[in-house]
DNA sequence: TTATTTGACTTTCTTTGACCTTTGTTTGAC
DNA sequence: GTCAAACAAAGGTCAAAGAAAGTCAAATAA
């Protein structure tokens, strides 16, 4: 037996053009008689980025859900296996280093990009996680900035 | 679903030739029949001196509201000016997106690597900063990684 | 037990309107 | 003619209401 879960689920899947779509919670809960919330529970049982989907959404007046398939290829074959078998939950900087120089000379990312995401993880930008998020945040987008400062 | 506000914001982006444009509060409410104050509103939520404007009025008889958009070529200062001034020890995530979006359109960086710094600092990679730095580190890295994923 | 459904409560963003302040223009006493 | 008082014409502020979506735990179903 289908469950409600199923079929919403199901119409997402046939709606889903050009593997993108945009939703309302609240119209599609309408349409099929259902609890808001049982979207959500929809979205984070079924279309997770282990599946291959992104979902961003907003808030308020205007809000939406929207719903990314990215098709597969090499390249997101070769990142699934990095994150699966080598980042898991928790990766120090030297073996991040090592994943990001992968990337780099398989052209997934460039020098620019490179540096980028090496200055992100940096210890420079995590050091003192001291549980205030944007503390953290404007260290992390502090130490991009001037990373692209250096160039030329 | 495009809110007002959005509709408002295209259109004084549209508008806004030069880099300049003056308009009337009055009469932009007027066209668009919405509150006055939600004109406000509009400059205040999407013409941010962190995005690059500025925004100058007068009141009384002839009053007006004028927009500049500040464009720099001194990518130094200009990023100096950014870090100093906005971001300095915390920032939040839409305060942050303004400061990206204003790099783009300066040309400092580009749409990839404005989408891999906007995954750096997203609230999906800083969530849980359970004061270990290498869970920390691997949610930024595995994030921008699906980012990457999704190109193409 | 595990997966699903429901609903109360929270957070975020937008819209509206009442009231405030500033600036420019008329008007009337002198 | 001058000047201050009154009036008109902008724009500003702020808080309340409205519109979405998110969270989480209890109840239910498989």
């Amino acid at each position: 037996m289908k469950t409600i879960s199923d079929i919403i689920e199901e119409f997402i899947l046939s709606q889903l053009e050009d593997g993108e779509i945009n939703l309302s919670r609240n119209e599609l809960a309408n349409f099929f008689n259902c609890a808001p919330s049982q979207i959500n529970y929809v979205l984070t049982t079924r279309f997770t980025p282990m599946k291959g989907y992104d979902v961003e959404s907003k808030r308020g007046g205007g809000g939406y859900i929207k719903i990314v398939k990215y098709t597969t290829s090499d390249k997101i074959e070769h990142i699934n296996h990095l994150i699966n078998n080598y980042i898991r939950d928790a990766i120090d900087y030297n073996n991040a280093v090592m994943i990001l120089e992968n990337l780099l000379t398989n052209n997934i990312i460039d020098e620019k990009e490179y540096k980028i995401i090496v200055t992100a993880i940096s210890n420079k930008s995590l050091a003192n996680p001291t549980n205030i998020e944007n503390k953290i945040r404007a260290k992390i987008l502090t130490n991009i900035l001037r990373e692209i400062c250096k160039e030329e």
